[in-house]
DNA sequence: CTGAAAGCGCTAACAG
DNA sequence: CTGTTAGCGCTTTCAG
């Protein structure tokens, strides 16, 4: 490894001036010195070490990112915009840990971060409380939560993005009445989370003020898993097949998530209903596929990009001056159609 | 932060002390001590701090993955699998580089893992040839390929993990020639990676020596970007519409992955056309829809979980002894459906 | 304007 | 069997 000192020996200063040049304390220098410095430095392909400064500084440049799973399409994305706008605008890495909503796994994962010196994680849709986050870790670790809320005190606050379910639910609700539905219903699955909640409180809002003349309803499919992630397609498939067989099936659905989507689409289609001509089937979170399964079809796109900006930079703002009061943003998807973009040749 | 210098004042011995308990280092340790030195670390709730460890051992529990984006379904599975088992194995963290298959980006990438002070990576799927990873970086870095052969001299080597293309294409035909299909196809997309290549070979060498009475063919669909990972359905889609109004269209046809064969499993059933009755569609790395979109489907699934231990353990065994002979193991993926696994209530 | 030196937390070699 | 200590590469204060 080439150090430092390297550097400076090569280039005839001391170690002092080279770390000043490397830090951009290059105010009051002779140009001539720092010339030979940046030299020095290009020739020997120096890098700095890392783990040597942290020690020095307690600053490392790192974010870790607590998540399920990023094998779900969703997270992935939304992990992946992260990475990337960190990496560029910040110049941070990230450490990943897929904790399987597992509350231990949880914990070590935030534990680790801390042994490597890491002061700052995205936790994405955990079931951690607020006090077991703070709980003999957290007092050391920023926190911004995506998709769930956890709720405040004067203990300990954390940064909090996340989608306006509620509205969501108004304007997918909105849309199928729009388009004459009068039986309409929301496909959720059996395990609780806050965003989940959030979704049927808003779905019922929302059908109740619509005044339909036929029915709403919500049906919950029971996933094997405590929260289904990995069901969900299959999930789908089968709660489209059960409904095909009832007469006063919904006409218009609109599900929980776009695997869920997925699901309910081709379920429908393989039972011999047109999608969306006998049923239209609205997907929240479309991050990949929904709309493409059924083009024809509306769905609603988070806005992934500026979600994960917003996460990253609310998360170094506060790493850099940690006294700032943590906010709360907000999202809301917007109706969207995926275009096609290719040609075959 | 809480050090090893406040353990051993707690329980009363030496730094020296502390380490050999946590380092294990305890055969000739009298038992009162260590217990001692244990009940101060879960008194103090100590963690090792990394940094410094790394700084004096130049050993970091972090591998770095390089890989063109996470958000493609495949590849966020297999990362997925092997950070679950680096951490549970040998408590090894991952630290992930989306690259989009940039050049740039990439040794970017490698660059800031040595900065770090990791030691390992596993690339998968990169544009990197050898003498670029060699160039100023891989001698510091032990990597493993996945799904991609750099192409091995006396310089350096590297250990090589992948499926094995040839014989899964002979698998993907020969299903279909068995259930009565003679006129086949390939659909592939037009970006060249050497997985590719690879498989058009297999293909063309399986539905040669199939004897086949009518035709085998490859379709091309031109992706936007150069290698059109993002576009897949929509690409598959296409293709599909374009073959729905061919007389002599393919009756058995192999996707290229699993993207590729939604979009055209879809395309098909938008098309009106029955799928498998009408039209087989077989997709290569089935990893999490494909065989859910048209369960009755068969599918090639590789085995993922296999194929991240194995990268893992790789890595780890030359971490350890650098002087290991890499090695290069081939997967072969199996002829599978997926179950259903849920129950609607 | 530049150099010297202390010390971040840890390990390992050596002394007792 | 346990204690002492040098030093990993870096930043930063303080002298010069």
């Amino acid at each position: 490894m080439v150090g430092i000192v390297d550097v400076a020996e090569l280039a005839g200063v001391s170690v002092g001036t080279v770390s000043n040049v490397i830090n951009g304390r290059t105010d009051r220098m002779a140009p001539a010195t720092q010339r030979r410095v940046q030299q020095a430095i290009v020739e020997l392909g120096y890098q700095p070490n890392l783990a040597a400064r942290f020690l020095k500084t307690g600053v490392t440049p790192l974010i870790g990112i607590l998540v399920p799973s990023i094998a779900y399409p969703s997270w992935s994305w939304l992990i992946r915009e992260i990475e990337t706008y960190a990496a560029k605008k910040y110049g941070y890495r990230v450490l990943i840990g897929n904790t399987y909503r597992d509350r231990n796994k949880e914990l070590e994962f935030l534990k680790s971060l801390v042994s490597h010196g890491i002061r700052s994680v995205i936790i994405v849709s955990s079931t951690l409380s607020q006090r077991i986050i703070h709980d003999g870790i957290s007092d050391q670790l920023i926190a911004v939560s995506y998709d769930r809320r956890i709720s405040k005190d004067k203990i300990h606050k954390i940064d909090y993005v996340s989608l306006d379910h509620i509205e969501t639910m108004h304007i997918a609700v909105g849309h199928l009445v729009e388009n004459g539905h009068q039986r309409i219903a929301l496909v959720t699955v059996s395990g609780k989370s806050s965003s989940r909640m959030a979704k049927i409180k808003g779905f019922l809002e929302a059908s109740a003020s619509a005044a339909l003349s036929g029915s709403s309803e919500i049906i919950v499919a029971n996933a094997m898993d405590a929260y289904g992630d990995d069901e969900m397609p299959q999930l789908g498939r089968q709660v489209a097949e059960q409904l095909v067989a009832r007469e006063d099936r919904p006409t218009g659905i609109v599900a929980l998530n776009d695997m869920l989507a997925i699901g309910l689409i081709v379920g429908f289609q393989r039972c011999g209903l047109k999608v969306p001509d006998d049923v239209s089937v609205i997907g929240i979170d479309d991050l990949l596929l929904s709309a493409f399964v059924s083009p024809a079809l509306t769905s609603l796109r988070p806005p992934v990009t500026e979600m994960a900006q917003t996460l990253v930079d609310l998360i170094i703002r506060r790493l850099r001056d940690p006294k700032i009061e943590p906010q709360e943003r907000v999202f809301i998807p917007s109706l969207a159609r995926r275009e096609s973009v290719a040609k075959v040749s």
